[in-house]
RNA sequence: GCCGCGGUGGCGGAAUGGUAGACGCAAUAGACUCAAAAUCUAUCGGGGGCAACCUCGUGAGAGUUCAAGUCUCUCCCGCGGCACCA
């Protein structure tokens, strides 16, 4: 008996269950539940006007099936959506319409959310955030008002690029090869008061705190290294006739002996300090102007390493090397940072690849002072290991050991409108004075122009009613802070805000941050490790520290995603015209194929260029999932052993990829499966509901109509995931691989488990094996227990 | 340059140190059709052979091992990050 079915029509299916599941809120989390709960969570999409991009899709998707397969293990599963809506490309997108940015926002946001929804994706919608919404970010604020009053957050004069023709400061991403990005000309770097986070003071327990947490081990690795916490040295080196001494961080304080030079950053204080003091050396211009074309470059272009090292002697200077009382030379050069260490560094060219090449081309002396790990030419420390030498030399010379780290503190101001207001005031008789709490949120000011100002502060600057302001504490004259937060304070503290959306007297309810927190699987792009991911883990601490929330750490376990790129491996981009919008997919194939193919287009960790000839076979696959219900039968006496065993190794193969989030091979074992089911008459009505829970996750719309089509009334989402037992075939007969000399020659079927004696004779009497050693006598066989057999002869 | 990741058929890829190429795409041949599309069947890494089968083969080179796509070292190429895009 066929079952009657038309065709499958994506476009009858999708939109109706997208309607009925929101209806019935069954991807609603309860705050209160007797259920274990369960939160997932992915990078919050940030608005560009360019839509949603199928990027968003693969991740979103993915951490969806997670989410879809948590509910139906029984979880109360929290998967929040929100959208990160400050930053450059609304403002400018603002500068060059002459729109409100809220406006925009308030647009883009709109079709974000219906792309969201057109892709079935099982967000909890009532708990969607908005980082510009001022009831979101007055606790942005509030978060920065609590790290001003426990002394992380102070202003600091740091460079900025700067446009000598535009007159306005510029992001990194808008200066192009030192050249601006709008008009072409020259950058410069310019001095600014600019508000820091001083991350640094967590540095050693955002390092050590990694031991805690489930990240893929590539994370840890990437953020270990970012933080870059050395062993070392700090050793004061003296200047020969001068009160003055360099002070240097090494971490081989144990090759001092080879050390034949020191080299100052060029923007180290010393320098600026030698420059201005009557301290005698006979090149000072010279000094002078290579510390300010230094400037100029990146750090990637001074630090790198195969580039042509450049430097300056301070000529008639030399400095003391406190191991050997030698008189050596003292450089200023581009490849030592002056926020690294102390700015300052002893070179031992012996040791060091970019002393060395440094060294040869200014002719400075080469001193090796290890061989093969001990120490020589090293007076009376010759012989020990380099190890030993490191705290015995350090303390000789009157040095100490030290801690450093590579992360530096955060720079957290942006001469620029579409940001949250920093909100502190300014005053000439008080200094900094915070807002009071009952003030806040303290929101943007319309303006008329979103441009940043000639002057290199924000817009908000040229609104004199707003930044005119009465000092809260001697009531004189005082003036706003205009400098409003980057893009990064909005989302280092998202995933607290979706727990208690609504709360208008905290940023999250003390009882409902203890059920949820923390984040149980976050998955974002590798490309996040470094900034995002640090930054929140330092807030997170932070807001440990007040008490603010329950949780050291906030995330438990993190994932990446590969992006997704053009058809020839290039990076979608609006310029080069080849971006896939996911809503042409979804309307011409449906949603279902579109989040299949993503699935099963290549490994989820990897990068992957999109195939349109790719697309079509997930559809195929659907279509045949479809057509496979007219063969299904509610006959129990149907059920047969080769379908069940594979069956069984379906859904334990699917879950455990799910698991691992290998869902290219989830979803190539449901083809195996379902190729399988094709091959015979009839299908098992039991088998087939199983298949359609598996593939709900993967594809939730066909799943859902042909879960009703079977006669259940209740949701396929609200059913249990399946349980397996790995069964052996009756006569439990298993194939042997045989290998003589490596080289595969043969394959034999004996009982599963047989002994290893047993089984050597069986194989050894195999015509092809006998064949094939040709007489030669077996040195040893090597067995794999009911897998492989190898002959050496 | 530094840190992290990767390199397997025509293409995307699969493979707890144990049968390399699962699954899918494309292609070729056939069936169905007036025809096409869709669908179904078969073939599908290179070389040799009528065939059984043999042989070479996972970016390059070396090494460890009974056994290497997988582990180690050197090199080449590609991608992500390098702190104001987020």
């Amino acid at each position: 008996m066929e079952n009657k079915t038309s065709a499958y029509d994506h476009k009858k299916i999708e939109k109706k269950w997208q309607k009925k599941w929101e209806a019935d809120g069954i991807y609603k989390s309860k705050d209160k539940s007797k259920k274990p709960k369960y939160y997932c969570l992915i990078e919050f999409p940030f608005l560009s006007g360019e839509g949603l991009h199928v990027g968003h899709v693969r991740s979103y998707t993915a951490m969806d099936i997670i989410a879809r397969k948590r509910r139906m293990e029984g979880f109360n599963v929290l998967y929040p959506i929100g959208y990160d809506a400050f930053g450059l490309p609304i403002e400018n997108f603002a500068i060059k319409t002459g729109r409100p940015p809220a406006l925009i926002v308030k647009d883009t946001a709109a079709t974000f959310r219906r792309q969201l929804k057109d892709n079935g994706l099982s967000f909890d919608w009532d708990r969607e955030v908005n980082t510009s919404d001022p009831e979101y970010y007055k606790w942005t604020q509030w978060i920065f008002l609590q790290l001003l009053k426990n002394g992380l957050a102070y202003k600091k004069k740091m460079p900025i690029n700067w446009c000598l023709s535009c007159k306005i400061g510029l992001a990194n991403e808008e200066v192009i090869d030192s050249r601006c990005e709008r008009c072409g000309s020259e950058t410069d770097k310019r001095e600014k008061e600019q508000w820091m986070l001083a991350i640094t003071k967590y540095a050693d327990r955002l390092d050590k705190d990694l031991d805690l947490m489930d990240y893929l081990p590539k994370i840890k690795t990437q953020q270990r290294n970012w933080i870059g916490k050395s062993e070392g040295a700090e050793i004061v080196f003296n200047i020969k006739g001068s009160d003055e001494s360099i002070k240097v961080f090494t971490t081989r304080p144990d090759t001092i002996f080879g050390a034949t030079y020191l080299v100052l950053a060029p923007d180290h204080p010393l320098i600026r300090e030698f420059l201005i003091s009557n301290f005698q050396f006979s090149n000072k211009s010279e000094v002078e102007k290579y510390a300010i074309e230094a400037k100029k470059r990146t750090e990637i272009e001074r630090t790198a390493e195969g580039k042509e090292k450049t430097g300056v002697e301070l000529e008639g200077v030399k400095a003391i090397n406190p191991a050997n009382q030698k008189e050596i030379p003292i450089y200023v050069a581009d490849y030592v940072l002056a926020h690294y260490g102390t700015g300052a560094i002893m070179a031992v060219p012996a040791h060091d690849e970019r002393d060395f090449e440094f060294a040869n081309k200014y002719n400075l002396p080469n001193i090796e002072v290890v061989k093969e790990g001990k120490m020589i030419a090293s007076g009376k420390f010759d012989g020990l290991t380099s190890e030993e030498a490191k705290s015995k030399i350090t303390e000789f010379v009157g040095g100490q050991m030290k801690t450093t780290f590579k992360l530096r503190d955060w720079v957290f101001s942006r001469q620029r409108y579409w940001g949250e207001p920093i909100p502190v005031i300014l005053c000439d008789t008080c200094g900094i004075v915070p807002l009071a709490e009952k003030d806040l949120p303290l929101k943007l000011p319309k303006v008329e122009n979103y441009k940043p100002t000639e002057t290199g502060e924000s817009p908000l600057a040229a609104v004199t009613k707003w930044v005119n302001v009465k000092c809260p504490t001697c009531k004189g004259s005082a003036k706003r802070e205009t400098d409003t937060m980057p893009n990064w304070a909005g989302s280092s503290w998202y995933f607290l805000r979706y727990i208690d959306p609504k709360n208008k007297k905290a940023f999250a309810d003390k009882n409902k941050l203890e059920y949820w927190t923390p984040v149980d699987w976050y998955n974002g792009g590798m490309e996040h490790t470094t900034l995002h991911l640090l930054y929140s883990r330092f807030w997170h601490k932070f807001l440990y520290d007040i008490g603010a929330v329950p949780t050291v750490e906030p995330y438990q376990k993190r994932t990446s995603h590969g992006l997704i790129l053009a058809d020839g491996g290039e990076k979608m981009s609006k310029s080069k015209g080849n971006v896939i919008n996911p809503d042409s997919i979804v309307s011409t194939l449906g949603a279902d194929t579109l989040r299949v193919y993503e699935m099963f287009m290549g490994p989820f960790s990897e990068a992957i260029a999109w195939n349109p000839d790719g697309v079509v076979g997930s559809r195929r696959f659907l279509e045949r999932v479809w057509r496979a219900f007219s063969k299904v039968s509610a006959d129990k006496k149907l059920e047969n052993e080769d379908i069940s065993i594979l069956l069984n190794q379906t859904i334990k193969k699917v879950g455990e990829d799910i698991e691992e989030m290998k869902f290219n091979t989830a979803i190539s074992a449901l083809m195996i499966l379902l190729n399988e089911f094709e091959k015979h008459e009839v299908i098992p009505k039991s088998y087939y509901e199983i298949y359609l829970i598996l593939l709900a996750p993967f594809a939730p719309h066909i799943a859902e109509e042909l879960w009703i089509m079977l006669g259940n009334k209740k949701s396929i989402h609200l059913s249990l995931w399946p349980k397996y037992k790995l069964e052996h075939k009756k006569d439990g007969k298993i194939k042997i691989v045989i290998q003589i000399n490596s080289k595969l020659r043969d394959f034999v079927e004996v009982m599963a488990g047989m002994e290893d004696e047993a089984l050597k004779t069986i194989v050894l009497e195999r015509p092809i094996v006998k064949k094939w050693l040709a007489g030669q006598p077996v040195e040893k066989m090597f067995i794999v227990k009911d897998k492989l057999v190898n002959i050496v002869s």
